[in-house]
DNA sequence: AATATACATTATAATAGTTCTAAACTATTG
DNA sequence: CAATAGTTTAGAACTATTATAATGTATATT
């Protein structure tokens, strides 16, 4: 598979040896048409489901941190229950459906640029994102 | 103590009894000039060192999301480690100092109205706010 | 290709934050 | 002032996450 060949490489490059499971991980989480969100024990899961080996959690976890240090994921705070991983590491926004508790992606072209007029002093501007919450049009909000 | 009367009177025009430890709570939340963010954790330490009785950990939970849900106090999702609250209950920006972890409010002037062109269909919007992460300028962000 | 070394993985233990439980307590109602 | 419904409490339980220490594996060196 040439495509594994492919994370190898992308691996070596951010200096992450190719393991196993990080290839299988990249696999999972990376080769595929969209970006998407999901929680450790979601991750967990799906590389069960793909893999005939079990994969122990403890790696789940130091791999999603390995590939957030070198920027192949980011985590997303909405929810202060659970963390969310995200394969879209650019700065962008979010809807939240508070009926699925699902996360989704802002299309640049969705929504204005925002406009900070005054800033901390002394202190520098490293991301300005919009969470913007969402629910059923007929029900009540929380 | 003319004020304790208000917090009695607060606590039960929104059906909650009003207890020592709740009426305690409100006067350490809510009797200040200007509103502010706390953890759990936080808000144990400062009822514990105001009042002479210690106060159940269990009851300080219990009591925050009884304010949360008649809402007296506000849930901020930034740090997906621990659930910092805020007095604040209007929907506001905040400007999250990555270098000592503060939370500060944006005042409204401080930022132009966000504009959102496109909406998921089928649900509405129940708040639009802002995350602007700031870290000090000589410093390397994270 | 065999070996040494540094890094990874694993199962499990430990920790931190939060929620649950059930008994004791207290504000309110009649 | 007794009944009752809701509250507080300590501690157990639970969940998400991190640490530990033994085993395994990728890489560089021979």
């Amino acid at each position: 598979m040439a495509k594994n060949c492919n994370f190898i490489d992308k691996l070596r490059e951010v200096g992450l040896r190719p393991t196993k499971q990080r290839v299988k991980m990249c696999e999972v989480l990376f080769n595929r048409e969209k970006t998407f969100h999901f929680t450790i024990n979601d991750l967990v899961k799906m590389i069960s489901e793909q893999m005939n080996q079990k994969i122990s959690l403890a790696t789940v976890y130091n791999t999603v941190h390995a590939f957030e240090k070198k920027g192949y994921l980011k985590e997303i705070s909405i929810d202060s229950h659970k963390s969310y991983f995200d394969t879209n590491t650019s700065i962008h926004h979010h809807f939240f459906d508070e009926d699925t508790h699902e996360l989704i992606d802002c299309d640049e072209s969705d929504i204005d640029p925002v406009n900070i007029k005054k800033n901390i002093t002394g202190k520098k501007i490293n991301s300005v994102e919009v969470l913007i919450k969402v629910a059923s049009d007929n029900q009540t909000q929380k």
